[in-house]
DNA sequence: GCTTGCATTGACGTTTACGTAAGGGGTATA
DNA sequence: TATACCCCTTACGTAAACGTCAATGCAAGC
């Protein structure tokens, strides 16, 4: 039998020591590749791959990789940011962005004109997101009166 | 020089036959590959991959291809399409879905569940963009704060 | 008649985002 | 002790969406 990464009907968060409640956002907890797995429904490979591509970088114990609670957090970021159409390496940027509190002003200004773009790109796209919705409800009217 | 598919700054309407006026509507005009690849910025490689998709398919003029104003209708949607997220052969099926009116009360039932699943995923999908919105825009607040 | 420019059809190359298999090791349970 | 899972790395494979190159052909302008 396959390995199940989205959650199985019967889905029981105590196996996985998972839970909604605040105990996520204790700053010491951590989580196991798997658990990060399950929880968002990917795969170890994809997780292993937005490290190596410099999204993520867990702690070790021994060989095995160990997720904190922030790292849980960029890996949200990462996957809402693929919801919506960004690419790794754009993801990647901003990512380096909110990171880099720092570097002076000229850095500063610089990121705030290429968050100000994402933002404009994003606006257009749910433009022709509701476009695109208008679309199909037409579609579905004139299917519906037929 | 390298070819320019989008348009030039002088872009000059008239040198390839193209207005924004009624003209476009009208159902006899027609389009060569070029004239729709320099208005909507794609390359005539693209239009050619989207006929061997089987997302468009334009008349002949011996070998030469003629686009209808239909085809243009169609290629606006396709490109819409892609921009939301997409992938071609989920707009074959889209497009698809328009053409066949026809194919009795069954094939029409699956076909409208499939337009609501598709505008329930895009209803989705404008959440995470307003989401990923609203995180843009605190990372500008920090910035400026700064 | 030659060049320029747009058209065509293959056919191979490229990037992205992983999948998948191979090979090896740690730990817990039957 | 065997089985079952979990983890790791390395490395080759893959699907999508074209890019790019080669070879060829028609039509206009000089």
């Amino acid at each position: 039998m396959p390995i199940e990464y989205s959650r199985p009907q019967g889905y029981n968060e105590a196996r996985y020591g998972l839970s909604s409640r605040p105990e996520f956002r204790r700053p010491e907890r951590s989580f196991t590749i798997r658990q990060l797995c399950v929880e968002f429904g990917v795969t170890p490979r994809a997780l292993r791959f937005y490290e190596d591509k410099g999204l993520l970088f867990p702690a070790r114990d021994g060989m095995n990789r160990v997720y904190s609670v922030r790292d849980r957090a960029r890996l949200q970021l990462i996957l809402r940011g693929k919801r919506v159409g960004f690419s790794l390496s754009e993801i990647r940027e901003i990512l380096d962005l909110y990171d880099e509190t720092d570097g002076g002003a000229a850095q500063a200004s610089r990121s705030l004109k290429k968050f100000r773009e994402r933002i404009e790109a994003l606006r257009q796209q749910r433009d022709d997101i509701d476009g695109a919705i208008q679309n199909l409800e037409e579609g579905c009217l004139r299917l519906e009166r037929q």
